[in-house]
DNA sequence: GCCAACGTTGGC
DNA sequence: GCCAACGTTGGC
């Protein structure tokens, strides 16, 4: 069964154009650097969607991405640490980006974790909270 | 193994 | 730019 997924980037550092721009082959998704979200991204199989959102400059969502290619070592890091990446591509832009503040004030997303843990950078969605970010974007 | 100090993230 | 939240480090 498919799982759905939320990815942090700060603009500055990896922007959704860029993404984008990175067309159908994609791009790995690196700079991780908690183990949590390491344990989210090992967690990811193709196929699966997730958000991508704009932290700090933005504060919200921007399109959906999907999973290319599971888990391999971050070809980013150092020798013998234990980070993984995971390639995905850009399926679609939200018509109408979802804003951080939009979710704060929607009592059902009040459990999301973009809500409870704001640091964590990459995160699981439900269905029912994908389903409902997708409505309120527009798709 | 506890916990204080420190560094980083990210919203405001 | 500030600071709260949280993860990590290191002394004991």
């Amino acid at each position: 069964m498919k799982n759905y997924w939320l990815l942090k980037s700060e603009p500055s550092a990896w922007s959704w154009d860029e993404q984008v721009k990175a067309g159908k082959k994609g791009t790995f998704w690196s700079g991780v650097r908690n183990h949590l979200a390491k344990k989210n991204l090992s967690a990811m199989r193709e196929g699966d969607q997730g958000f991508f959102y704009h932290s700090n400059d933005g504060k919200n969502i921007v399109g959906i991405v999907e999973v290319i290619r599971e888990a391999y070592p971050d070809p980013t890091a150092e020798v013998g640490e234990p980070w993984v990446v995971v390639d995905v591509k850009a399926v679609k832009t939200l018509p109408r980006p979802v804003t951080l503040a939009q979710i704060k004030a929607e009592p059902k997303l009040a459990k999301m974790s973009l809500v409870t843990s704001a640091r964590l950078s990459v995160q699981p969605v439900t269905k029912a909270e994908w389903d409902i970010v997708c409505g309120m974007g527009g798709v």
